[in-house]
DNA sequence: GTAAACCTTCCACCACAGTGGAAGGTCAAG
DNA sequence: CTTGACCTTCCACTGTGGTGGAAGGTTTAC
């Protein structure tokens, strides 16, 4: 099948396709005589693992990194296990970043509620540092 | 004083600086007679400002935009405040998404944990969706 | 008088994951 | 035989907040 129906069977664009393959996500295709890349229908299992691979927070650099690995024929579970609490360890430090930064805001949004405007005068003082 | 004292005394960089002037969030400086720039010190509290305004998650749009209105004179409280409850909301949206992430990922880790990697053949099983 | 430290502008580049569009080739239907 | 849908490559651009470096001018200290 030609690149647009893969695109239209697998929900990725064309463009996104073309753009896996050069970021050496997806193996060179066979191409017609003519040049357009023909793809058989195994190429959608594969879209389709990079699209979850993404869902799980993997980014296209450490997906490339596990389909290399998977294509020599080497089982990458222990791997893809490793990335997946990685990337555990990352969320629960950004989520522990935003909440310091919602605590931060909730502060400012109370010192807001009980500025007199009248006060606001030179740099809102709303944003100055807490004390 | 000159951009490197100036840099020195606020812990932003020269580059930061000029960037930021480029940016609008500076007024141009005066400048000697062979064009370096030239500040006083009121520049220290305005380059204080943008960094806790930056530490309150404002983007430079929003504090280019705050800036302007101070600098008209006009109190820019109400206006801070509604950004900072606007990124208070974006904020709790985007803990939520990482939760979401979160939970995700426990599943997958857990999956990992009961996979016998001889089972992982073809595209890695962990990562399929979740049923 | 010269070397070091400072300043100037300008252009390019970083991550990240694509998207938009131009210029041109190919294929099937009518 | 032409029209329209599809395909190709290539280059530029998106947003965000800067950073790096080149080429050259200025100031200060010795």
């Amino acid at each position: 099948m030609f690149i647009g129906e893969l695109a239209a069977q697998s929900g990725v664009t064309a463009k996104t396709i073309r753009f896996w393959e050069a970021e050496g996500l997806l193996p060179d295709p066979t191409r017609t005589p003519s040049g357009y890349r023909n793809y058989d229908p195994d190429a959608l299992d594969r879209l389709s693992f990079i699209r979850h691979a993404q869902t799980a927070g993997l980014t296209l650099a450490e997906i490339r990194r596990v389909l290399g690995i998977s294509d020599t024929g080497e089982p990458v579970c222990g791997h893809v296990s490793d990335l997946i609490h990685q990337h555990l360890a990352d969320i629960d430090e950004r989520i522990r970043e935003l909440n310091e930064t919602r605590a931060l805001l909730d502060r400012l949004a109370k010192r807001a509620a009980d500025q007199d405007p009248a006060d606001c005068d030179g740099y809102c003082a709303i944003l100055q540092p807490p004390d």
